[in-house]
DNA sequence: CACTCGTGGGA
DNA sequence: TTCCCAAGAGT
């Protein structure tokens, strides 16, 4: 069995590669055409753990608002926070603000064109650094993100589960990286891992590496990588309060700034405990008179943890009444508001209470 | 090193 | 329905 041929990789690609708004596709041989680092940046940032699928509509919205490093920049982190609502993980949206300035103010406004420089910026990562250096400046830089785990575990059929094998995985990744057409090389193994060597029923027939995969011909190609298994999701339990007012407008506050969801905005509620407490009452702040509980809790599962939200509603006793940390939001500016997507669910809940309509 | 940190879609 | 997961980073 033969090392994988990365000629043959690029040669797939290059027939095979995706179109995605970030990318410049593959060029005829003897050219090369370089991406825009500040969208090459933000596609990264944004695909952190996240899909092509879900992040093609923010990054459209992100450019067309913010066409340029500078102009991101120049933004309020709030008004960024706003447009990073529903896409997760937010301290992705605070890093990438204190990324832009960074960049600005140590390196001229130019991202670095190298790993060491660009891993020591917020939200950049070894993968992260890795993939700006290779695809926005071709520069050979070994690649490793979840796709390539995957391709790499197959193709040498490591039989280590995950997260110890990744040691061996960088390894036999910097084995097969050519110098040549690093960018391409790089986004090649993430189209191979998206399109052709997918976690649960990849395409063997369709690959161009499959005469040197060692496990192409098993029953159980799906079976790798081997991971860890997982711990089981506790519940948390809490109580909300949405609170509007007769023109339909909520009450909302702002998180911390750190830890879950920070920075985001929410209705007000209680702490989020594994007891089940109903201290409702006892925390409904005292501008309803008259509270109404919904029959059904509102759900949410986040990457460690389910929540059950026990909702209350009510109608503010006084109009524009002012609360400490607080804001009325209307009707027209919670659709715009960095509400997180547990926050929308509950408003929507709560909607058949909202007065007016 | 192990844990925290979101979400929507597919099987 | 339930589970798994998708271009990881920070601590």
């Amino acid at each position: 069995m033969s090392t994988p041929d990365p000629k043959l990789l690029l040669a797939w690609y290059d027939s095979h590669a995706r179109t995605l708004p970030w990318r410049v596709p593959p060029q005829p041989a003897g050219r090369r055409v370089l991406p825009d680092p500040y969208r090459v940046w933000l596609s990264e940032i944004m695909l952190q753990q996240t899909t092509v699928a879900a992040v093609k509509g923010y990054f459209d919205d992100f450019t067309r608002r913010w066409p340029s490093l500078a102009d991101l920049a120049a933004a309020d982190l709030d008004d960024v926070l706003r447009a990073w609502a529903g896409l997760g993980y937010y301290s992705r949206a605070r890093n990438l603000k204190a990324c832009a300035n960074a960049v600005v103010a140590d390196h001229g406004g130019a991202f670095p064109d190298n790993e060491t420089e660009l891993r020591k910026l917020p939200g950049i990562g070894a993968y992260t650094a890795a993939a700006i250096a290779a695809i926005a400046f071709d520069r050979p830089a070994v690649v490793v993100d979840g796709n390539v785990e995957r391709v790499v575990s197959r193709l040498f059929r490591l039989t280590e589960p995950l997260p110890g094998s990744r040691p061996l995985i960088r390894e036999k990744a910097t084995l097969v990286t050519p110098n040549h057409r690093p960018g391409d090389f790089a986004q090649a193994m993430m189209d191979l891992g998206a399109t052709i060597c997918t976690p649960r029923k990849p395409v063997c027939g369709l690959c161009p590496w499959e005469k040197s995969c060692l496990v192409a011909h098993d029953a159980d190609v799906a079976q790798f990588p081997r991971k860890a298994p997982k711990t089981a999701r506790p519940t948390r339990h809490g109580t909300v309060f949405v609170v509007f007012q007769a023109d339909g407008s909520v009450l909302l506050r702002k998180r911390p700034e750190k830890g879950l969801l920070g920075g985001m905005a929410e209705v007000p509620g209680t702490e989020w405990t594994a007891q089940s407490a109903d201290h409702a009452e006892k925390f409904a702040p005292f501008i309803c008179t008259k509270w109404t509980k919904l029959n059904r809790p509102v759900e949410h599962t986040f990457t460690h943890f389910h929540l059950v939200l026990s909702v209350w509603t009510g109608v503010a006793d006084h109009a524009n009444q002012t609360i400490d940390k607080h804001w009325w939001s209307s009707r027209e500016a919670v659709a715009g508001e960095a509400l997180p997507t547990v926050m929308r669910k509950v408003l929507k809940a709560a909607e058949p209470h909202r007065p007016g309509l």
